[in-house]
RNA sequence: UGGGUCGGCAAGACGGUCGCGUCGCCUCACCUCCGGGUGCGGCGCCGAGGAACGUCCGGGCUCCACAGAGCAGGGCGGUGGGUAACACCCACCCGGGGCAACCCGCGAGACAGUGCAACAGAAAGCAGACCGCCACGGCGCACCUCUUCGGAGGUCGCCGGGGUAAGGGUGAAACGGUGGUGUAAGAGACCACCAGCGGUUCGGGUGACCGGCCGGCUCGGUAAACCUCGCCCGGAGCAAGGUCAGACAGAGAACGAUUCAGGCGGCUCGCCGAGUUCUCGGGUAGACCGCUGGAGCGCUGCGGCAACGUAGCGCCGAGAUAGAUGACCGUCCAUGCCGUGCAGCGCCGAGAGGCGCUGCACGGCAAGACAGAACCCGGCGUAGCAGCCGGCCCAUUCG
């Protein structure tokens, strides 16, 4: 779904990506996005699922869902380059449709950023 | 056919589009101390569970003296086996439940000692006696019978000192149970059977125990109360532990070296032994190893009632670290509900027909249990929709 360059993986990453970024909500996700922090130019994704989201089976395929979205984001040449953005799911986010959960955050993607 | 009981299997299937992680191979690029390393891409293999869960037991592994001894503390508790080990498993015994298959039991000891028992009941542990039963003695404006008229006998009531514990009632439990003999009334006082106890007794079994014989006739329960007996247990845990890299800033106090500084959870011994502990302040929590081939899995043979053991052959089946093992779509498969049609059965109706149940077909809708590895095994416990298969028992029908 998403290959390794494109992950936030420390902890440092995700502390500055929430503090910073500018935060919007959807009816199921609060989405941070900061533009020109990655070291690298392939954009990042990093993904926040709490215990009130569910169990671990039903985090765990929320968090795969969130990532199936970055990667059609990605495909669709979405996020601008250097850019982490950070999803939290809200509860409740494991009983919304597929094409629902793609369109609000491509929507709010969309909005933040310029199309490469 | 219906009901019950025990056990096993499986954990939706197939396809398409787009992807992820470990490992192996290949191409290209870069670096090189020429061993190799890093990165992009391609191909291939593999990629969650029966409970991965809870973390309740037991082990492996690692460190803590050389992992030792005693006490304390904790755990276990019918017997015999299995196992690396267990609180687990198997077989058997005993007790209880069930017509039965089968199920249930925190299954040692109450003649070592201490303690406890609400309510009820006369009485709750050592014998005793509330009601009652029974003779004996005394008393009576009581009653009946006989009378030689003096009284005698009996019934009833009261009192007295005795005998007795069968009957009543309470309770979870009342000093054996049932029936008889016996007696003034009664009682293991005696007898038969049953239950319990004891035996230098006989037989069976490895054993727990079981059966027989003999004996005198009897002695409560509770150890998920203290306790006693037997067996077992050192502690901490993969954030164990180790290697490398990186960062910072030290200061003060106490104790101590042929040792009771300190270390091995507590105490004593024993061992090791040169730094240890505390307070204030500051810093790091990156990479790699451990890390998955193991008490491993499958088949067949042999031993064993079984749990299990053993031999041969074959197989390799996850190793992530903001945490891979998937996301979406379609078809089929079971499941439930609704509708339509057909068939069978039952009921209602004079009839046309109507209603209900079951099965099949078609269409639509819903929806796919519980639940996600994190060092690894063996168990236990808990969660769990709908299924499939088999053994056994009971009832019924037919032969």
């Amino acid at each position: 779904m998403l290959a390794k360059p494109n992950r936030i993986v420390r902890a440092d990453d995700y502390r500055n990506t929430v503090r910073r970024g500018r935060k919007s909500a959807t009816a199921h996700c609060v989405v941070y996005v900061r533009p020109e922090s990655a070291p690298t130019d392939a954009p990042r994704f990093g993904f926040i699922v709490a215990k009130t989201v569910g169990n671990a089976v039903v985090r765990n395929t929320v968090r795969r869902r969130l990532k199936a979205v970055s990667h059609e984001l990605l495909a669709s040449g979405f996020p601008p380059e250097r850019t982490d953005v950070v999803i939290r799911a809200l509860p409740g986010s494991d009983a919304v449709r597929w094409s629902t959960l793609l369109q609000e955050i491509t929507e709010v993607i969309g909005a933040k950023g310029v199309k490469r």
